[in-house]
RNA sequence: GCUUCUGUGGCUCAGUUGGUAGAGCAACGCAUUCGUAAUGCGUAGGUCGCCGGUUCGAGUCCGGCCAGGAGCUCCA
């Protein structure tokens, strides 16, 4: 594939640019479309993405729409159809302006101003189209072969919320019309993995408009894999020194005040409550209790550190138009921990946590993530605790024991919380944007708000440093993710089914039953689906309503001999046994947390 | 919150240019007692998200609200 540079020069384009290339260009060429169509049309930024590609288009007073794409893509298809070559030419700041100004395109000159003195600005130029641009494109129109406009959306003007809202209409494209093809098949396989449909199918959590909106509610199902998720990490804890503690989902104001949320983060609170003259908030997080909970007793810098964890509901009003299933909701459930320890102690605790966090990944088989060092935006004094000396001894100390760990990590300015810098650790759902699933932040700031202290080996008072650290982040969003990862088939010791029996008629209900109680008692969650249906009914039903990962066939052949016969969901492979085999067969792969 | 799209029985969807609702699965009943991915027949179930407007008449047109999807902003 041939592509044409900013300074003119034609080339094969590298192989792994082209996709990158042909996106780019399809938006220069959506854009000419949409021009064509709509005359009054202002164009802004028009990337390539992972995806895809976008631009975004002021539109005027005429709205584009959905329904407007078939128009859009038909008239892209007869520019390509006519085959126009792509030019390049560039032009002085001031001819430059001129031009984006003569052809009514305000954002593209609001642009040229922010461009650095020494810039050179080229404009690309395919028909009566001309687009400022860096390039490189596509050297012909009809070398966009694979294409297909995909959906409308908004975006704000510089991603910037003051900023006025465009339109942004979105499209992919492929070298291929198979790549296409493959690509469609791909997100309609996401769409069956996106947990908010499997939760409904599998009733594991469910929501309602009188309930409200971001409040869904765990079902029976979903809720047995919360406990089990609950048990897990809470075990997982203990062994690592954790102790842990139940504090109140409400909190009065001036715990707030004393800590810095109310100052930073009032609007993202529930209103605020007044009862007897006092004033309360529902929690947004757990970090002010459990500080309280350290002060509640002196300390010596010989009980340090100290670890205090807490299965915690916590309420937060998120913006309507963010909340996503039980993956970001107004309630959910932090497994959070707060360790206080003495500065010698960070390296030693960070990395623990660090362990933990990879060492559950492990468990889970979780290893598309990427890890993430948020730090402040020096320049932002607002957001963030005003003390530099602070922050730069925070982010140094995190740094540090990240590059000791061996860890991959990139960072990102202005992702810190407003008293410390953060490392966090990063997944991608199934459909939607990537989000941290687990977090350790270190914080100099709050210990000293709530002015704990530790009695030193010399006898002085000193200020203990807190770690905050979530590990499966919420429960709920911990949840969203491994339904998306299993597609929920769950692993024996999460499965909120893990065995159905299933008669082959009526005659063998009694041995079935006999089966279905040996397997109760010993604690293993088990079904008996004494349906008169046929058995292969049945066992389509337990495979695609329940998954549950054995179905255990019984009928007048295993009564007479006294076996049963267990087909396993991953391998549909089936094999006889005894119960009682089996049972401690299912039973070890609880304890032993088989995958 | 913003832009945009969507909203028909538990689920998946049909419903032509406005004339007072259909299918499959699930549910329930009857028959069948049947060996590893759907046995047959039948019954019931919806004032078409809510409110208002236009019209002789609205699921179908218009407005508002609610909820959901996609994306933007945000996520202590």
């Amino acid at each position: 594939m041939k592509i044409l540079y900013n300074d003119g020069h034609v080339d094969e384009c590298p192989k792994e640019m082209e996709t990158e290339v042909l996106r780019h260009s399809a938006a220069h060429i959506m854009a000419q479309a949409v021009k064509r169509l709509y005359p009054d049309a202002h164009f802004a930024y028009g990337p390539a993405t992972e995806k895809g590609f976008h631009y975004d288009i002021d539109t005027g007073d005429t709205a584009i729409g959905e329904e407007d794409l078939p128009a859009i893509e038909k008239e892209m298809k007869k520019i390509v159809k006519e085959n126009l070559p792509f030019k390049v030419f560039s032009l002085p700041r001031e001819e430059a302006v001129k031009l984006m100004q003569d052809r009514g395109e305000k954002y593209k000159t609001e642009h040229i101003g922010d461009l650095p003195e020494d810039a050179v600005i080229t404009f690309f130029q395919q028909g009566d189209y001309i687009d400022m641009c860096t390039g490189p494109h596509l050297t012909y129109t009809k070398a966009l072969k694979a294409f297909k406009l995909t959906t409308v959306s908004g975006a704000y003007w510089k991603n910037d919320q003051k900023n006025k809202m465009l339109t942004r209409l979105n499209g992919t494209a492929f070298l291929t019309q198979e790549e296409l093809a493959a690509y469609e098949v791909q997100v309609k396989e996401a769409k069956a993995r996106d947990h908010r449909r499997i939760g409904r199918d599998m009733k594991l959590f469910m929501t309602h408009d009188l309930i409200g909106k971001g409040l869904p509610m765990f079902l029976p199902k979903g809720y047995v894999i919360w406990q089990q998720l609950e048990d897990y990490i809470k075990e997982k804890e203990r062994m690592l020194g954790y102790q842990h503690v139940l504090t109140p989902c409400v909190g009065s104001v001036g715990l707030y005040q004393t800590s810095g949320h109310w100052e930073h983060y009032r609007e993202n609170m529930f209103p605020m409550m007044e009862v007897e003259g006092e004033q309360f908030v529902l929690r947004p997080m757990n970090c002010p209790h459990h500080m309280m909970i350290y002060s509640n007793q002196p300390h010596s810098y010989r009980d340090l550190p100290i670890r205090i964890g807490e299965i915690a509901h916590d309420f937060r009003f998120e913006p309507s138009g963010t909340l996503k299933g039980i993956e970001r909701g107004r309630h959910f459930c932090q497994n959070d921990a707060h360790l206080f320890v003495t500065p010698d102690q960070i390296k030693d605790e960070v990395s623990k946590v660090m362990n933990l966090i990879f060492d559950v990944y492990k468990d889970f088989g979780i290893e598309n993530y990427r890890c993430i060092l948020s730090l402040r935006d020096p320049e932002d004094k607002v957001k963030y605790h005003p003390d530099d000396e602070m922050w730069d001894h925070a982010e140094a100390a995190l740094r540090e024991v990240l590059k000791e760990l061996g860890i991959d990590f990139t960072e990102e300015i202005g992702e810190a919380a407003f008293y410390g810098p953060k490392l966090d650790v990063n997944v991608q759902p199934a459909v939607g944007a990537e989000y941290t699933l687990s977090t350790c932040q270190l914080d100099f700031c709050l210990p000293m708000k709530f002015q704990l202290t530790y009695t030193d080996s010399d006898g002085t008072d000193k200020t203990p440093v807190v770690l905050h650290r979530a590990i499966l982040g919420s429960l709920d969003r911990f949840m969203a993710y491994l339904i998306e990862e299993t597609k929920g088939i769950f692993p024996v010791w999460l499965a909120p089914l893990q065995v159905k029996v299933l008669p082959v008629s009526e005659k063998s209900l009694d041995y079935a039953e006999g089966v279905y109680k040996t397997l109760r008692d010993a604690g293993i969650r088990v079904e008996l689906d004494d349906r008169n249906e046929k058995i292969g009914y049945k066992i389509r039903a337990a495979r695609q309503e329940d998954k549950v990962p054995y179905m255990i066939v019984v009928g007048e052949k295993e009564a007479a001999d006294g076996t049963i016969s267990v087909r396993a969901r991953a391998t549909d492979q089936t094999e006889a046994s005894t119960v009682e085999e089996f049972r401690e067969k299912v039973l070890e792969e609880i304890r032993q947390r088989v995958r």
